[in-house]
DNA sequence: CCCTGTGAACTAATTCACAGCG
DNA sequence: CGCTGTGAATTAGTTCACAGGG
């Protein structure tokens, strides 16, 4: 008779990444004064359709009153709690390079609920140094800079020929959500979450779109 | 009888998402002296189903030997004219701040098929600066840069109050393509393809993924 | 015999349409 | 009434399974 203990239904992962939007979107409102919000705002403000945001609500629960619409500051604490920001969640960049020194400085200065605490390179030249107030460690002082600053997430913007190195060397310390910026497909144990950013895939893809009439716009 | 003229079946946009991944694993593959490529090892080295791999190729044409696989050189170029890289498609960068300089030079250190040609900036403090070969001009110079040095894409790294109508602007000078890595949601004529990267939003949709047991994993 | 190409079957995701409830 | 919540219908995307041709 039980079914899937606690498992719950499966819910999409395009809907786990909508939920970041909405929450944008709702702080902004909130910080702007609104109470209240229907999904038919949200939906103006996000581009996403009405039923949809509802859909992906109802994945967690029942969040909204009916005839009225969602409270935004309930709405926010309870699309924090279901991504897990309502704990501390913490990322590391791995590769002190451009890429790597950029987002630590960029994300730095914006409002933040994954703070990075560490930056790490191989180059031993660059051990030690500032960035943003982060010291950069060796890739070989992972255990030790994990102990003292832990985070559970990886940000990897090493060259493409380092990046499945460290990827498993972060995975053996546990890491099992990873932000891939090294243009190379990572191959991991399955309990690992990879998410691949690659500015070059994402230019060539949009190239194809450049030359394309509207009406085959997808 | 006739049916809409030229147009073909709709290409779905993860597909042509796919496309930059298997033309990076094949040139590899080439460098590396492989002539022929099965969809099996391009399954392997790319993650995706040797099914999927074929059936995406198909929307475009029948480029493999029955019994044999597909030709690395001739589907090379067979992809890289489908997204339209054997012509010459060039970016230019709005924003030159942390993330727009950073961009810029990373990606000039490395292959390219979409070259950044142009990088602008508000403040009159950075303009005539030099970043990795490009002096940043300043926005209102958009048309006369866009005649010198032709683009047909724009990469936005400025901040988020700005880009709405940093991409009103481009638009309005022909541009139909965007990479958009402001955070916030752009509203434009559905004639313009957007593509958002928003560091921020990666990083809080993973945190969900990070107190997840494997089984949840999408 | 092998690997591509492809309809058919299936699975996932979105949109519809309306019941439900403040 | 109005807007949420949600099964049902639809549409999109993937995988299956095998026919097709070198």
């Amino acid at each position: 008779m039980a079914e899937r203990q606690g498992a719950g239904d499966h819910i999409p992962d395009v809907a786990v990444r909508r939920l970041p939007v909405y929450l944008r979107v709702l702080e902004k409102l909130y910080r702007e004064g609104t109470a209240i919000v229907s999904s038919a705002e949200l939906s103006r403000l996000t581009g996403f359709s009405s039923e949809q945001i509802r859909k992906d609500l109802t994945y967690f629960g029942a969040f909204g009153t009916r005839g009225v619409g969602y409270s935004a500051v309930a709405l926010i604490s309870q699309i924090r709690r279901i991504l897990g920001l309502d704990q501390s969640i913490r990322a590391a960049v791995f590769g002190a390079g451009n890429l790597g020194q950029a987002l630590v400085r960029y994300h730095a200065g914006k409002p933040q609920d994954v703070p990075m605490v560490a930056l790490f390179d191989r180059d031993p030249e660059k051990i030690g140094r500032d960035v943003h107030g982060l010291t950069i460690a060796a890739i070989d002082d992972l255990p030790e800079v994990l102990r003292r600053a832990p985070f559970q997430m990886a940000i990897l913007t090493v060259p493409a020929e380092a990046a499945q190195e460290v990827a498993e060397r972060v995975v053996a310390h546990g890491i099992r959500a990873i932000l891939n910026f090294a243009p190379v497909t990572l191959r991991l144990p399955d309990t690992v979450f990879v998410r691949n950013v690659d500015l070059s895939l994402e230019l060539q893809s949009l190239a194809y779109y450049v030359n394309r009439r509207p009406e085959d716009a997808p």
